[in-house]
DNA sequence: ATGTGGCTGTGACGGGCATCACACCGTGCG
DNA sequence: CGCACGGTGTGATGCCCGTCACAGCCACAT
């Protein structure tokens, strides 16, 4: 169902083609039925604030469609991004969960659907259908995983370099595929992250992203053209990380 | 029950009185009859390795008394402490839930009960007890919550005196009952961490630590003596905080 | 006593990176 | 068009803190 912004609108759970390939959303039929009738769907553009970090949970957003950023600040304003949030998790589970604020800032980055679902219901829902709690508590392992995978960058690694190497071999983990491309090494990618962003992925400032980025086009590493990079020698990257 | 260790053994988890006030152990009773069984109690001495970091997870271990600290190395053998986990916690989870190699390693901190559940009979038990998996995603709250702090606390602060100020103060919240002690400002704290692992702790080097705390001392806002440390210009050491 | 091993204190040195400052470039908008 | 604005590139500066080195201390075993 295209709108007029052509954006497919997933208004049924039950009908959803991508459930079964998503972290939270494969439910069983009743499961599935209960969340329709508890759920409100919307549409957020680039750049919404789904959660403030900080406010009372008000419930959960579960992302069908897009990415989110999610970032804590400190109170001098200086600001980290704990992870990217694909289609399918679930946003806001940990307060949610626990009956605290809002960990983190959540942004959409792309235009994005997703569902919400008031705080009591949600809790509601979940001790109502065991399998969803099962869902919740893979959802929270995925969010240890990143977390900790977020302190071994920060906290391991001995070089701002070595940390945006380590980026940029994740995210060559999901690569483009160019059309006319012919077998090569290079790996495409698109980042949609400002330098500023990366910077607050690898906890350094945006110039020392600038300096390090140029550094890698200068030894023949990386291209960037717009939004679309090029890892044109992996294994010169992979050297750098030693985590 | 007192060994000959003059170490208290809980046997039976139904009879545990402990229960109610930990993170995962207060379960329905049919539940923790289902525990009981499968459980297989031992008590370890300080410094045992519980799990470590990057094998096959066997199963979770459900601590009984004791502290532990779960710590993650990386290739050239520099590593941080990702939490200390109390009595009541269950460890193991993230790797036993996903699947995959244990996230960390998990060392005793000091004589320490757990009960040993395997792998495979605790995801039964998950599925067969809904209050479990609710419990289970509680504790796996918890590790995300203490995961994010440590993200701000190592990626958000600007100097490392910030950070063990930060560190002194988490431990200020549970301070030690000194008996003959007049009212005041101080508040003592029992410290059984080496500057080592404060060190690791805060992402920085033992030395630092040493310096940092000679200042604190020096600046008359801390006093050591053995692993009894007291607070003694609390507002100071806030006043290093941002975050 | 003598050795050993773990923890702690302190000095010296130097490099990595935060910070400030400013120029450049494209895009959108009045 | 001219302007503002957000993103980017790059130089200069300085300092925090990691690293190396070594000494002192304590507990414990021989």
């Amino acid at each position: 169902m295209p709108t007029a912004y052509n954006f497919h609108i997933i208004q049924d759970c039950l009908k959803c083609t991508f459930r079964e390939h998503r972290l939270f959303c494969d439910l069983p039929r009743e499961a599935l039925s209960k969340l329709q009738s508890i759920k409100a769907t919307s549409v957020y553009p680039k750049g919404t604030l789904l959660c403030l970090e900080g406010q009372a949970a008000r419930g959960v957003y579960i992302l069908c469609t897009g990415r989110a950023k999610l970032s804590t600040t400190s109170s001098e304003g200086k600001s980290i991004i704990l992870r990217i949030a694909e289609a399918g998790e679930v946003l806001g589970l940990t307060a949610t969960m626990s009956k605290t604020p809002y960990e983190a800032t959540v942004e959409t980055l792309e235009p994005s659907q997703a569902n919400f679902i008031s705080h009591l219901e949600f809790l509601r829902f979940l001790e109502e259908y065991p399998a969803v709690s099962m869902k919740v508590a893979q959802q929270l392992t995925h969010n240890c995983k990143c977390a900790y995978n977020e302190i071994r960058s920060i906290g391991l690694s001995n070089s701002v370099p070595e940390r945006i190497a380590k980026l940029l071999l994740s995210w060559a983990e999901h690569p483009l595929d160019l059309p006319g491309k012919k077998k090569s090494q290079e790996i495409a990618i698109r980042v949609t992250l400002t330098q500023g962003e990366i910077a607050q992925f690898a906890g350094t400032s945006r110039e020392t992203v600038s300096r390090v980025l140029s550094e890698f086009k200068k030894k023949g590493w990386l291209r960037i053209k717009g939004a679309t990079w090029v890892v044109l020698n992996k294994p010169a990257l992979e050297q750098l990380v030693t985590t």
